[in-house]
RNA sequence: GCCGGUUUAGCUCAGUGGUAGAGCAGCGGUUUUGUAAACCGCUGGUCAUCGGUUCGAAUCCGAUAACCGGCUCCA
């Protein structure tokens, strides 16, 4: 029995395969022999891999795109084609797959899909002129309905996304119904680049990453400090509110931690390497370990070092197990914002998103089994209330589970049945809309993270909630039961921004630089007129100061215009003008950010209103 | 790490083999100014780094680094 797999898809999904198609058709008029792998749609458009000898460069793309232009133009029909198996394997072995013609080379790519179709499903082929591709489709009717495209970027892939696959050229590409639709789209993300937090970062000195410093190794700006610190004493005051303990713990740790926690071997890739004493070398040199022994045993763990901590926990673990517990001590919530080093690949690096050293404001708690499903739920909506009072909505939460078929989980596959199911229930409970996702759980437990995209579209995990059985046991941890007995400990790992670089990074894009106030490098800027206000405009701002007020006074000799002008540029979110008629009459001029020209207000009443307006983090 | 692109003043960017440019910022002066840029002048560069081709290189070639877009990875 054969079934139909077409899948589903939007009309402008469609559209856009159907362009992935039309490229393809371009792509092997001008290079006969390029063998083709797979050209799904994608968010913002299209994609092709092809395999080529010829490398695509941006010089190509006005020449794929006029042959692209001569097939919408020909407007010719995409024709589904039914298939036996051994038809297609005929044509796929004449190279015919993917191709305008027979080749003398097999179709190679378009083979190996088809022996993963499953033996029960149709096989079908999408012809449009003499192209033709295996492909379930679906198609819009005719070439000439892909209105408008464009070749974007191109760039490589492996096939089937495995790094020992051969590499691929992925030419990438958009499409619309019309030229109106595609502009408008191009206009949306030049809008949408102007928010890039790396952009801003560096127009309102919030963050530098100096070269001679490091990759991924994120400088914290006097600007971007007060940011950082005003989310964290935010955090803070939430934390003591619902019962953590802060602690604080070193940036090192012996090697041997990481081997108890199972963190050494299985992560040294994406670790700093240990940091190994003067005496330990010295030793080594007098056995005369060559460079490159030194380099195997280091990998091997033999050599015993201080590793740049990677991670939070095993430290909070030490502390929980320093002293003995009852039932009746826990949750015991310890939080630090605990700053972490990983070797990320260096062409993964970027802004403050992805890094090398981040802080992680991170808790473990330590509960009793009973506890996990509130605790966990309390951490999620510690995680909800710190996105809403940002005004960030748009994120969606995602539920990791454990992929079947892999074995990479540590720990008591009951356990972790009850753990999902925990997280389950503690995101369904949260009551926004949230998806499961298999094979994105941490190795020792499942995970509930809070997603965001960035202003290209990209997702990152920020907040995250961790339920783990497995660290308690190889770190042995123990509390003593109502039956006086010991018993294992469950750990929740949580951390609601994940970490304050990529958190940061996100809020910037989020906001688009214009911070609220309470966030806000500065708050409030004062605007003298003439120097003739200069006096009384700098009593009113050492008022603000006395007040933990972040006040600037601009005292230049510009015009007024040309000093609003700066303040709009620097993001400030109140701008206070004072001249002869506000120096008479104890009154500022209030120009905000955000409505622009507000009118004169007594000084007293406005400095209540932004007093009430940083006192409750208003967004 | 892999593929492609990029790198010129603090910032944004011109400059395709013949003596390094502009605007903004900075500094000095003049202007006392009412809701997004007053005027004049001055300073500022080993053209990412290293090597090569050439009579001559910002420009052509090679290596390295960083950045950008993807891929892979992501505790």
């Amino acid at each position: 029995m054969s079934h139909d797999a077409t899948p589903k898809m939007t009309d402008l999904e469609r559209l856009r395969h159907s362009a992935a198609h039309i490229l393809a058709t371009a792509i092997t008029k001008l290079w006969p022999e390029a063998q083709l792998a797979a050209g799904p749609p994608v968010e913002n458009g299209f994609y092709y891999d092809i395999d080529l000898k010829h490398r695509i460069t941006p010089d190509d793309f006005a020449k794929i795109e006029s042959e692209m232009k001569a097939v919408t133009k020909a407007n010719q029909t995409f024709e589904r084609i039914v298939v036996t198996r051994q038809e297609a394997v005929k044509m796929g072995q004449a190279g015919r797959l993917g191709a305008q013609q027979d080749r003398p080379e097999p179709s190679r790519y378009k083979l190996d899909i088809l022996e993963g179709i499953p033996d029960d499903e149709q096989i079908t082929l999408y012809k449009n002129g003499e192209f033709i591709d295996l492909c379930v489709g679906p198609h819009v009717m005719r070439t000439g309905n892909v209105g408008a495209f464009k070749i974007t970027h191109v760039s490589s892939s492996y096939y089937k996304g495995d790094e020992k696959n051969p590499q691929l050229q992925r030419i990438y590409g958009t499409a619309f119904k019309n030229k109106t639709e595609m502009e408008a789209h191009f206009t949306l993300l030049e809008e949408a680049k102007k928010r890039d937090h790396r952009k801003l970062g560096k127009e309102l000195q919030l963050f530098h990453i100096d070269d001679e410093v490091g990759q991924g190794l994120i400088l914290w700006t006097p600007k971007g400090a007060i940011i950082r610190q005003e989310l964290q004493n935010f955090i803070s005051e939430e934390l003591r509110k619902q019962g953590y303990s802060q602690v604080f713990t070193p940036h090192i740790g012996k090697l041997g931690l990481y081997r108890t926690s199972g963190h050494f071997p299985y992560y040294k890739e994406s670790q700093y390497p240990p940091i190994v004493e003067r005496e330990t070398l010295d030793l080594l040199a007098k056995e005369g370990c060559t460079c490159s022994e030194l380099t195997n045993r280091l990998d091997a763990g033999e050599i015993n070092g201080y590793m740049l901590k990677p991670m939070n926990c095993p430290h909070h673990i030490k502390i929980f197990a320093s002293q003995p517990h009852s039932y009746r001590d826990l949750p015991v919530r310890l939080a630090e914002f605990g700053t972490v080093y990983r070797w990320e690949q260096s062409g993964e690096l970027g802004g403050m998103t992805r890094v090398r050293g981040f802080t992680q404001d991170d808790a473990h708690l330590f509960v009793t089994e009973d506890q996990v499903p509130a605790e966990v739920k309390g951490c999620l909506s510690l995680v909800k209330l710190i996105f809403s009072k940002l005004n960030m909505t748009d994120y969606r939460v995602r539920v990791g589970l454990r992929d079947p078929d892999s074995n990479k989980y540590t720990g008591d596959p009951a356990n972790w049945d009850k753990a999902e199911q925990a997280c389950r229930e503690a995101a369904a409970s949260l009551g926004v809309p949230f998806s499961e996702e298999a094979g994105e759980a941490a190795f020792y437990g499942p995970k509930i993270d809070f997603v965001v995209k960035d202003v290209i579209g990209r997702e990152w995990q920020l907040g995250t909630v961790q339920v783990d059985y497995n660290l308690p046991i190889r770190f042995d941890l123990n509390y003593v039961g109502s039956d006086g007995k010991q018993h294992r400990p469950v750990m929740i790992h949580r951390a609601p921004f994940g970490s304050m670089e990529r958190f940061i990074g996100c809020l910037i894009e989020h906001f688009a630089g214009a911070f609220p106030t309470w966030l806000s490098p500065e708050q409030v800027r004062f605007l003298p007129v003439t120097e003739a206000q200069n006096e009384y405009a700098r009593k009113l701002h050492e008022q603000c100061l006395a007040h933990n007020i972040r006040s600037v006074l601009d005292d230049s000799r510009e015009k007024l215009g040309a000093k609003i002008r700066l303040a709009q540029l620097e993001k400030v979110p109140y701008m206070l003008i004072i001249g002869e008629k506000e120096l008479n009459s104890d009154h500022v001029s209030v120009r905000s950010r955000k409505l622009n020209d507000e009118g004169p207000k007594p000084w007293a009443e406005f400095f209540t209103r932004l007093q009430g307006e940083i006192s409750n983090r208003l967004a």
